[in-house]
Formats: C-alpha cells, sequence, structure tokens
RNA sequence: GGAGAAAUGGCAGAGUGGUCGAAUGCGGCAGUCUUGAAAACUGUUGAGGGUCACACCUCCGGGGGUUCGAAUCCCUCUUUCUCCGCCA
C-alpha cells in the first residue's frame, strides 16, 4: 500500500511508472488526495470539537470537587451538544478513513526505473542465462511419464485421496524431494539466513499485511469454520512475524528462511502447461525472506538473485533470468526477477523462482519501521523469493538428467539423498 | 470441552470514575564525579495524527456501551495463566 504523502510528493513520476503496468491511475490519485484532504479536515473538525468537550470536563471535574454543583449541572448542559457534533463528526471520519483505505487498496506498488513497460510475459527481459541445455534422447519423456515409469510419483492417488493438484510422492521420489528441502534449506543458512518453522495457516490480519487479501482472495484456501488461510508461500507467516514491529536500525537486515507446504487455488486452465509437476494446488517451497534498510535493499536483492543462481550452478541446471515487465509484475512488487529452469523434454521454461523487492508496499501494511541513525521512525523495505520451489526444480533434474540407464541425481544432492540414480 | 484468574510504557509493576499518558523499580540515553571505567548522584526516556513551531487530538489486549468525564464501570471478542476433562 502506498502513503498518501508519497503519492502527493510524486504524483506524475507515479503515473508515469503505474504506465508500465498498463495503469492509468491519474483519476485514482486525484480521488484519494480528494479524500485524503476531506478526511484531514474532518479530523481537524472532530480534535476542535473534542478540545472543547474535554475542557468542558476537566471544568467540571474541578467544580465537583470544590462542591459547586449548580456551576457544574450548567456546565453539563452545554456538553450536550458538543457530545452530538463530535458523534456526527467521528461518523463521517470513519467514512472518510474507509474510502481512502479502499482506493489505496487497489493501487499497486509503483515499479522500480528498471522496470520495463509491457503487457505479458512476452515483454519480459531475460538479463541472465547459463547451463546447457542438453541433448536428449528421441525417446526423452517428459517427467510426469519418467515419474510413472521409475513409480516415484503417484498423481492418481492424489486424485482419489484429495484431489487434482496433489500428488503423491513415493519411495525415491520422496527422498529426492526431502533432499532437495534439506539442501536448498543448508544454502541457505550458508548464506546466514535463520531457519524458522513457522505456521501454514493465517489469519486475515496476516494475509492483508503482506497484501494476499483483499487483493488476492480467491487464490488462497479459506477454512471458514475457523475463519483461517492456508498459506500460499511462506512469505506470509515469516514476514507476518514481524508485523507491528518497531526495530531498531542496527538490527537490521534481518533475514529469515523457511521450509512449507503451499497451498493455492489457482482456479483456471486445465491442460499440457498444468501437467503434471507444471502446476499444483499444494507444493513445497523454500523460502527466504528480508527485512532490509532503505538504503540497501536493491543491493540486497541483487544479492539474493546472487545466491539463487549459486544454487541453480550447483545442480548444473540450465536456467535464465528474467526481469518482469509493468504488466507481469505482483501486485505488490517494485522489481520482480523469476529464474526459469528450462524443461528439456516439454520444450519450455519453468518459473521455478521469482525474487522480489517489495520496498516499503508490504511494511505499510504491516506497520513494519525501524528507528534509524537519526532517531527517526522509517518504514522497512521488505525483500523476498524462493529458494527454491520444489516440484519445477524436481521436474527439472528428471528431464534434463535421465539417460538411458535412468535418472542421474546431481552429484550435490548425492549426500543428501543417499542414491546416485532412479532406476 | 468445563471452572476460575488475568491482559497497563523496552521489562517488572502500581493505579477501581476527574489534576493519569499513567507512581515506583530496572533497563536505555545525557550530564556531574573519574586518567578511564564502575559505583553514586542529577536530569531525561512510549507511539500515531496535527503544526513552521506550539496548541490540540488519539492510544492502558481488540471492538462496542454507560458518563459532562473511563486504564478504572458494563457487554463482547481475543489471548495468557491455574485447576479438571480429553488427547498426538
Amino acid at each position: 500500500m502506498l502513503q498518501v504523502h508519497e503519492i502527493q510528493e510524486n504524483k506524475e513520476e507515479y503515473i508515469k511508472a503505474l504506465s508500465k503496468r498498463g495503469l492509468d491511475v491519474s483519476e485514482t490519485f486525484d480521488k484519494v488526495l480528494a479524500a485524503d484532504s476531506l478526511r484531514r479536515s474532518t479530523q481537524a473538525k472532530l480534535d476542535e470539537t473534542l478540545a472543547q468537550s474535554n475542557s468542558y470536563s476537566k471544568e467540571i471535574g474541578k467544580l465537583f470537587q470544590t462542591g459547586e454543583t449548580e456551576k457544574a449541572n450548567a456546565l453539563k448542559e452545554r456538553t450536550v451538544t458538543l457530545k452530538e457534533t463530535s458523534k456526527i463528526l467521528s461518523e463521517q471520519l470513519s467514512a472518510a478513513s474507509e474510502e481512502l483505505q479502499l482506493l489505496l487498496y487497489t493501487i499497486p506498488n509503483i515499479p522500480h526505473k528498471l522496470v520495463p513497460a509491457g503487457t505479458d510475459e512476452n515483454d519480459n527481459e531475460e538479463t541472465f542465462r547459463e547451463g546447457e541445455i542438453p541433448t536428449l534422447d528421441t525417446e526423452a519423456l517428459p517427467h510426469w511419464e519418467l515419474a510413472k515409469k521409475y513409480d516415484i510419483i503417484d498423481f492418481e492417488l492424489g486424485v482419489k485421496i484429495t484431489g487434482a493438484g496433489f500428488p503423491v510422492y513415493k519411495g525415491k521420489g520422496a527422498r529426492l524431494q526431502r533432499a532437495l528441502i534439506s539442501y536448498f534449506l543448508d544454502k541457505n543458512i550458508e548464506a546466514g539466513y535463520t531457519e524458522f518453522q513457522v505456521p501454514h495457516m493465517v489469519n486475515e490480519a496476516s494475509g492483508f499485511g503482506t497484501g494476499q487479501l483483499p487483493d488476492k482472495e480467491g487464490q488462497m484456501y479459506h477454512i471458514t469454520a475457523d475463519d483461517l488461510y492456508l498459506i500460499p508461500t511462506a512469505e506470509v507467516p515469516v514476514t507476518n512475524m514481524f508485523r507491528g514491529d518497531l526495530l531498531m536500525h542496527n538490527e537490521l537486515p534481518i533475514t529469515c528462511t523457511g521450509y512449507t507446504p503451499c497451498f493455492r487455488r489457482e482456479a483456471g486452465s486445465y491442460g499440457a502447461h498444468v501437467r503434471g509437476l507444471n502446476r499444483l494446488h499444494q507444493f513445497d517451497k523454500v523460502e527466504i525472506v528480508r527485512i532490509e534498510h532503505p538504503d540497501a535493499s536493491y543491493e540486497a536483492l541483487d544479492g539474493m538473485v546472487e545466491h539463487v543462481k549459486g544454487i541453480l550452478r550447483e545442480l548444473k541446471l540450465p536456467y535464465r533470468i528474467l526481469r518482469l515487465c509493468g504488466g507481469d509484475l505482483g501486485f505488490t512488487s517494485a522489481l520482480t526477477y523469476d529464474f526459469e529452469v528450462f524443461s528439456t523434454a516439454q520444450d519450455r521454461w519453468l518459473e521455478i523462482s521469482s525474487v522480489s523487492n517489495f520496498e516499503t508496499f508490504q511494511a505499510n501494511r504491516l506497520k513494519l519501521r525501524f528507528k534509524d541513525s537519526d532517531g527517526k521512525n522509517q518504514l522497512v523495505h521488505t525483500l523476498n523469493g524462493s529458494a527454491l520451489a520444489l516440484p519445477r526444480v524436481l521436474a527439472g533434474i528428471l528431464e534434463n538428467c535421465q539417460t538411458p540407464n535412468g535418472i542421474k541425481i546431481p552429484e550435490v544432492l548425492v549426500p543428501y539423498c543417499g542414491f546416485d540414480i532412479i532406476d
């Protein structure tokens, strides 16, 4: 959520920047500023009324203590209209505040200078590419067929016990998955991140804090009986651990990592692109989250990108990095880099990580601030990224590492798996 | 699930209708003293809005109510603790 004073100070610049998302917010901004000024003037009137009535109350108190009951009662009568006025004004104030809030909720984050204009994924900008795309046999199979051939993932069993998009991992498939989780967590810890195990359900306030609510209500599973949401990513519980906090500048940066399952409703298309592990309702992910000083956040973002690169390099998977264009950029993000691994058997790129800087957009909703070296309270910058999302990494390994004799496990994973081939 | 108790500033802990944004202690910060430090002493020390700066307004777990006036009374929700029951 943007701050009103930011909109006021950078109106034209923001309008221009948001046009990269294909949005024209000039009208919305005018409404925001009008709503804010109404809010302020109503607040001022209310304050005045309350001040008056407070001073009467104090006077009445004194009169009662000195026993001047007559005078006190006379004064009481004068508070009646003040009371009515303040009631009306406070109703007007909450209406004005709510209107402002609703407007602000509709405005996405301001794209960073580097974000290219564009409407969809075709306008994303490739910034880096690494790793060799293997030449596979003509009999090379997509991962869902490999999964069946080696009996390591059972999609039908998941359908039976839950529904489509909830696979069952089996035998070496399950062990490889567990190995990946441990390996990713170890890499993150090695890079200085602190590991957390967090709840897999969150309350409404947490959903608002990181911006899943109210914008993407339908994407989360909602447990209505208890009014809780299944997390779509560890970002939600991890970032919300700090909701409402006032940190000291020397506590920054705060760096967290955590493994959680992720639940996404993703109501939508079915077909080849969502086959197998490509898109699931439940999947595993290891997340990294950083809370940074505003001056350090972009350096931190670059650091996160380098960190993820290091992991993919070790896994020897062919991947590329995209800088998301305005149209593809998430609602809450200012700058996002997507990592995609090449799925050789499907001949397409699969997203396996998304690393973003949210600047103060989440921090403003979270009321997450720090005291800077001048003793002033400022909003922090929040960042997060996947390091990494499991299913598509698994798909990438299965497809790219297949040989006529079986699937060769990347060397770095062998100590974690306890085997070096799936056959 | 049943019965009871509680929720106050960074922490501990007073405060049961008016001068309480809140005693006191600890911690933090500044100063005196000291070669330096410690101790002692003195001062200072919550957040948000508002203003050029004041004034002023709001906040004592959340929400609502009574009252001229609420940390204090009432209702409600949440959380924590104790006891009982159940249980991985």
